[in-house]
DNA sequence: TTGATGACTGGATTTCTCATTCGGTCAGTT
DNA sequence: AACTGACCGAATGAGAAATCCAGTCATCAA
């Protein structure tokens, strides 16, 4: 083959997608940008939705492999929880494809972009789970349902950073994690 | 004067909200059902916003007295705290007006309506950090920001029993308060 | 004279119509 | 056989016209 016509496929969508988001970014325009014809990209994705999925999966490899980075073996089983929570949220924060698509949840609600934002909420819990999972065996916290647990971490560490934020004065690395600390490991009982 | 004028109004004005929410409300329609000219109300009240208020914070006030009157004075303060926030959740999901807030703040996000919500919001969390306040004086939890506690513990309930119920089987009355004692009282680590 | 009223107004919203856009196909080209 | 882009029609958007409704105020009844 002269060039490798899925890579530039690939390459044009997510720059389109991360710039435009899904329902500003027409077929028309992937291919212009890729440089190649609108039915070639048939040939690899059967639909929008196909091509979208591709893209956003990527993005979540891309996101949990930056979490298992943040991860530091000298550290406790909390600090690293509370590292890697920071960095997916960062992540998420600072991302343009994830900017953008949170964007449209909220805005437009186009419904493909519903699913993969539910896609990518499940991946980050998938993923807290599994530590959680590993913690339980290696008995550094209690036994408890790793995926209710990864779910109720995620909402409480998005409660802290954003939603509390939004009503009151934000609140920095370190006291997240002091009050991450004491809500969730301590426990407010004397 | 003849007929308790106001009195009506609250009444048409109550059944109406709840019957149609705000948007689908007229002041014809509240006129009518109140036996009373429209301009009438507009003696009361400066706006439908003023009618609005009016009837959201009766409601609130109703809920607050629900909620006191969960509380049994036998039980510890974690009990009492879980059946204050399951009472409060409850009256959330019961009372018509509430449901249609709501649906209203979700589908149509009218600003009024919008506003009213994050009103109701803040009366819980006010109602909570009150409760806290008093929990940390008698020495019954450890020593932490009121409000953000409220906020926290508001958030991880409806976590627990509306978000979780979405995503996976919904818990029942005794493992939400088991659960909720485990994540925020006794505190994961070992 | 005063509290009560409902017809009236105009700004906002909804509905209807027509024009445009864009996902997906396929006949033709290389 | 791989690739292309003109073409199709469903979906969306823009614009005009119709409708709705919060709020006013001239009038009325007591």
């Amino acid at each position: 083959m002269s060039v490798n016509r899925k890579k530039l496929i690939i390459e044009a969508a997510t720059k389109s997608f991360s710039l435009f988001g899904y329902k500003a970014t027409t077929m028309d325009q992937v291919a212009k940008i890729a440089n190649v014809g609108k039915g070639t990209i048939y040939t690899f994705y059967a639909n929008k939705e196909e091509l979208f999925k591709e893209i956003v999966d990527n993005m979540i490899v891309e996101m949990e492999q930056e979490a298992d980075d943040a991860i530091n073996p000298e550290l406790t089983f909390t600090e690293n929880l509370h590292l890697t929570l920071y960095r997916l949220l960062e992540f998420r924060r600072e991302h343009q494809l994830m900017i953008k698509l949170f964007q449209e949840e909220q805005e437009i609600r186009t419904p493909a972009v519903l699913e993969m934002v539910e896609e990518i909420e499940n991946a980050i819990i998938s993923f807290i789970a599994q530590k959680i999972k590993i913690a339980i065996q290696k008995k550094y916290i209690k036994d408890c349902d790793p995926e209710l647990t990864a779910f109720l971490l995620l909402k409480m560490y998005i409660t802290l950073i954003v939603d509390w934020e939004r009503i009151r004065k934000p609140l920095n690395k370190e006291e997240i994690a002091e009050l991450f600390d004491l809500y969730l490991f301590k426990g407010l009982s004397l």
